[in-house]
DNA sequence: TGTACATCAGTGAACGCGCGTTCACTGATGTAC
DNA sequence: TGTACATCAGTGAACGCGCGTTCACTGATGTAC
């Protein structure tokens, strides 16, 4: 990829930008979809600078080098686009819970809890767009979409359960297991506890015998 | 207390304005102090309606029945005006842990958890306010301050595991159970987690023997 | 009791801000004949 | 190969919005003499 600079397009922030087209596509703006994930990965780029929690459709637009109107070739209006990246980072989340708990069993299953939480701090305001943004409203008897955090964890209790568990009972323990790691995030986050500790101590707080999956 | 209409006051709501003042100190404003005890009523009033998230000081100032500015006589910026809120909201949710847990043991001990994840459901706005403008970064061998809902925890933690226990091993026990709760509260609020199936199953998410207080 | 004065909690007008969204448009691309 | 035309992803100007905050002010209260 070639960073070009176009007279049709912001060149303020072009020198600096992540998101570069290649002349072909330059020349004619880019492809129908391309713009998209440019868009996109703009997004996750300033939500890694995490201060950018008031995120703006102005300015994923202006980092993209890109007018703000553009984007609405490709996204019906703001809330659209932000779920869009809340699904993209739902997607990362579990993609990290399933790598850190392979191994399987119980340690598998902490495993993948410690991996949300470090997940969670690794990128807080991905974290809290996903759930600001990605409404999924998980039931009993429903099962959470395949791949996300909550679908993780049905499997994993399942798992760990074993098949003598009832659905009532498998629910149950899911529901204090994503609490488990839901609440230690958000505290560490929302600064309730100190990080430094809270981080030295998610070995301890999120480990197999934490919670009571009976 | 009698509903007063003044000249120099807002009268747009004041018909339905709660914190209206008695005509002597209406006569002549308000004294000081009675106008910031009513500036955070109507800010509890307004956190009560709950779409209200992006709370505004405009909105609680002509709520009140008075002019934005007169808001700066008593507090020096928005965010401490919604700190103050916050704290007030912290107060309460201690209150309620504490009348719930009074029975004291492990059993009171899960009661005032449940009164956590209540608290919230019931108080979403004011609850989210509390955990944005109230840092308190309890860290391992600090105290959180007196009444908060982190100091509810430490100490039924503490009388639960009793004196053997070391201050580590209490402080993780500590972290489980506010983890628990708070993880439980905002799934729901966050409709993670389907509402009233998230309600039905507070009871047994949140119990005695819900995690490992080892 | 009357008068001069300091205090200070209010006032309304005004500021600049960035936002999401709408609008009529432009100009390159691809296609039909 | 050339020409006419539809498509459509971009453009910049403009909109109204409510916000937090600053400013110079007013007018009632309390106090000193």
């Amino acid at each position: 990829l070639l960073e070009v600079r176009l007279g049709n397009v912001y060149t303020g922030n072009m020198a600096t930008n992540d998101n570069s087209v290649n002349i072909e596509s330059a020349k004619r703006g880019y492809h129908h979809g391309d713009l998209r994930s440019a868009l996109l990965a703009t997004g996750m780029r300033l939500l890694e600078a995490s201060d950018a929690e008031h995120l703006s459709l102005r300015e994923i637009a202006r980092e993209t080098g890109v007018s703000a109107t553009a984007v609405y070739r490709h996204f019906p209006d703001k809330s659209v686009l932000l779920s869009a990246l809340a699904a993209e980072g739902m997607a990362k989340l579990g993609q990290e819970q399933a790598d850190a708990g392979k191994i399987g069993g119980a340690e598998g299953f902490a495993a993948s809890g410690r991996a949300y939480v470090h997940f969670a701090l690794a990128n807080p305001a991905l974290f809290r767009l996903i759930f600001s943004y990605m409404p999924s409203d998980v039931g009993i008897d429903h099962r959470a979409p395949e791949g996300s955090a909550g679908w993780m964890l049905q499997k994993g209790v399942a798992e760990v359960m074993g098949p003598a568990a009832t659905s009532d009972n498998q629910f149950v323990g899911m529901l204090r297991a994503w609490s488990l790691v839901h609440g230690l995030s958000m505290l560490i986050l929302d600064k309730q506890i100190d990080q430094a500790t809270g981080v030295s101590l998610i070995d301890h707080v999120v480990s197999a015998d934490s919670i009571n999956l009976g």
